[in-house]
DNA sequence: TTGAAAGCGTTACCAA
DNA sequence: TTGGTAACGCTTTCAA
């Protein structure tokens, strides 16, 4: 049979209280009862019941971290991150730890919803819904219901990358002015000559592709540059190669291409080496994630933190600089950390 | 205050057991009984409590996914692959899905057994290990202990990457057959010509860092060729450029370097591209994992597939050939499956 | 500082 | 096919 708190009660010769007390280490305890205690747990190999406790208390050590797709380094190491963060402020009941758990999505709206009940009916302490969201008003609102819902229950809500919640969930938010960055991005191709820039984007309806779009048409629109052709697709290497052909049959003179992300860009850089072009001799390049798998840079994106026990969300470099801010406001990091995936350089003439 | 079992009981006038019932899908009920109940499930928008119902179950619906390193891509193709696998046979309790949990290890030892307890505080269904394994005795111990006491509790234990489980633990087991890839690696590149090749390798104490490292020597030793110079290293794209520098300082006359594994072979290219070397022209790289990444070619480990409810473990292309294995059987993955990174070629001279 | 006992929301067994 | 009702193992007042 596998031993309960009141077999460790009986062993150390107290009530299952003070066992409990003891474990939680939220009460008074006699530091000879304490001991004693502990030894009894040591001593029957004692492991707390999660779901007992979780009744009792009404809430779990479960932290849910959904991520658009797993499989993507981005995500990777955006989770690995956010994990370590939350493994640092570990303070919970019954031994302590959280237990960060990352959900892959892949996307796919039914799934970020039923992953969301999931973590909904195990009374997660909190939720991080990372990476953009689908722009589709149907689903937008079953999200926010969602949210409310998981907030209203005592679940902490943490939005990254994704803009912050519509309507008045009690959310913290930590954004990626996707926007600025796209802008600086082709600025930067602009000023190092380019005219004729194509733009493998992201997914139709994603917040993402919407946003880098359009600071890539500000940047353009500026510089009275034409617009030049502009491909969708998943976030997926795959479709990087797909949108170089692509972009290449409608502007041959293309001289930098615009990948929606690293992982895309990587796709785009195979299609061009099949073509014999040269990067950046022939054909620029430029990114977004800044990905140490595409750049030798040190991420800034591994840097990004979440302390769950904190009132607000804290970004990355400005951690020791900035002071948590308030729950629900958000905080918007430097567009530089988006911007530095870029790679762009003049086409060879 | 939240809904209850009870409250969906009282609106559709039946005993809370009829509700469990209908919701749990395990018993008959009588069809109008049915739609009344999910009636009022619908319209007081219930829940299921989790922690209650793995309380009253004696077992949840969680299963843990344990990963070495979640930023490093390899693993999460890997666990895309079993989060999937995992979904489609959904058929659990209170609603169906299974919730897929991935935890990152970071390789440290103290942290798979953290997460381990974890698991088995949550009376997770099924816990999924993957990637190799460290070989200290002490930790090999507890962890044994620790998979024992888990498969004890109900929790089906599946290892993937790593040996078999020592002792009697009732495991079912996924096996890469690393020295074999290693092998035929190390003799591709042997049938190419080279005579000089640098091995940077996987941490020391790693079940897959030895088995590939005794593949490589089994191939030299054939062929009668010395064996070059060895770095270890972590598994970690900069491990690779390290290794590159210390590898050519050793021997400047080498003609190819096989990496531990994907991420490092891309740290051992940006240091040869560094030093305005060739890729293959001046040097061959290769590498195990055969990430799309790296690679061109399909991933044959992204359909590794870990179907919880057989008795086994089916392997990817093998699937629809292969029967289940009975519960605590090997399977081997044919090499090809681990060979498929090489891009070995000749070295200019 | 410690103990007693009342829940927490489901499940599952036993009747009906 | 349905209802009644003990568990399940822990947390948390309320007393002592």
């Amino acid at each position: 049979m596998t031993v309960t708190l009141a077999d460790v009660a009986a062993r150390a010769r107290v009530s299952p209280a003070t066992v409990s007390r003891v474990l939680n280490g939220n009460y008074p305890v006699a530091a000879s009862t304490r001991e004693r205690v502990l030894r009894a747990v040591d001593e029957l190999d004692y492991v707390l019941n999660g779901p007992a406790s979780s009744l009792a208390a009404a809430t779990s050590d479960l932290v849910g971290v959904l991520v658009n797709d797993i499989a993507d380094p981005f995500f990777g190491i955006m989770a690995s991150a956010a994990q370590s963060a939350i493994g640092e402020t570990a303070t919970g009941r019954g031994g302590g730890e959280k237990l960060a758990v990352v959900c892959n999505t892949g996307g796919a709206p039914e799934r970020e919803l039923t992953y969301l009940t999931l973590l909904q009916r195990q009374r997660a302490a909190a939720v991080i819904l990372m990476g953009g969201s689908l722009e589709d008003p149907a689903h937008l609102a079953a999200t926010t219901a969602k949210l409310a819902r998981l907030a209203e229950a005592g679940t902490r809500v943490v939005l990254c990358g994704r803009p912050p919640a519509p309507g008045d969930v009690p959310a913290a938010a930590l954004v990626f002015d996707n926007r600025t960055g796209a802008r600086r991005l082709t600025e930067h191709l602009l000023a190092l000559g380019h005219r004729r820039i194509g733009y493998a984007a992201g997914p139709v309806d994603r917040t993402t592709t919407r946003h880098r779009l359009e600071g890539h048409r500000e940047a353009l629109a500026a510089a009275g540059v034409p617009e030049g052709p502009t491909v969708h697709g998943p976030y997926e290497r795959a479709s990087g190669q797909a949108a170089t052909a692509e972009l290449l049959a409608r502007d041959p003179e293309l001289t930098a291409i615009i990948a929606s992300n690293d992982t895309v860009a990587l796709g785009v850089c195979a299609a061009l080496r099949e073509r014999g072009l040269d990067i950046p001799g022939d054909v620029s390049v430029a990114g977004f994630d800044d990905l140490p798998l595409a750049q030798d840079t040190v991420p800034a994106l591994t840097t990004v933190r979440l302390p769950l026990h904190e009132t607000g969300v804290r970004a990355g470099r400005l951690a020791t600089e900035t002071e948590p801010t308030p729950s629900g406001e958000v905080e918007t990091v430097p567009a530089e950390l988006v911007v530095r995936g870029s790679t762009g350089v003049a086409r060879r003439r």
